[in-house]
DNA sequence: GCAAGTAGTTACCTTTTGGTAAGTATTGAA
DNA sequence: TTCAATACTTACCAAAAGGTAACTACTTGC
């Protein structure tokens, strides 16, 4: 995906490269958010996710040294998943963002449809 | 590339169904500093990014009404990209991300190589 | 003896994405 | 007369990403 992106050049483009893609900003968030989550709970978190991708994005969240990974060998195994000391950095930027996407979310609302509710106002 | 990311569900999905992929961070990081861009300009400042998919991130942006086109009529044509005031608003989570950068950077700098400036101080 | 449950991995196939090259419009300069 | 310049668009092809299904390991419960 992102082409070279992580590679090198401006702080900017490395932190992207690492952070972005389908995914994988809300799933920090979701870490963000929980301390720690196992791996069924993340794939129920995100329906749309294949166990493939959600894999292949903690691996490299791990990669990166953002997300630990903590293997318990019970029958059937068990593995949590937390944001690290330097993934927890990203906590007030995420926030930041939810922030202003629920701004959004509630201007959108207001501009348009609220399609139930007023539907549940009128009754 | 995101799969229904974008389309509904909670204000987070939805903001970075918006601004998550490949450059379109960057993009945004570019306009939130400089006010105004040209097409050219933008292109000369991500020198890996292909002119069809400038495009298409631009046309993104400006579909999402985080980004303004200004088109002049000139010859040849002169094309104006900008923030919106609702683009805007993401200044401060990319500065804050922009911090995180910087420090992590500077951190990874102290601890690995510096291979150049070793060099450089020791002549 | 067989299915269930967790957290995957692997192979195979389809979809999406991105790259490259060529074309478009218009006017001034060489 | 032809080139250059800007900001694209289009067609075509290659590469990457993602979906799906099957398989792994091990123990408990039926």
């Amino acid at each position: 995906m992102a082409p070279k992106h992580g590679t090198n050049q401006c702080p900017m483009e490395s932190i992207l490269g690492q952070i972005m893609g389908p995914w994988t900003p809300y799933i920090l968030w979701l870490l963000s958010n929980e301390k720690s989550l196992r791996f069924g709970q993340l794939s129920a978190l995100i329906p749309d996710i294949s166990a493939k991708v959600l894999t292949d994005r903690l691996r490299k969240l791990e990669g990166s040294g953002l997300v630990h990974r903590d293997y318990q060998p019970t029958v059937p195994p068990t593995v949590y998943y937390s944001l690290t000391a330097r993934g927890a950095e990203l906590h007030g930027v995420l926030q930041g963002l939810n922030e202003v996407a629920l701004r959004w979310a509630k201007e959108d609302e207001e501009k348009q449809g609220i399609p139930d509710a007023e539907i549940i106002a009128a009754e």
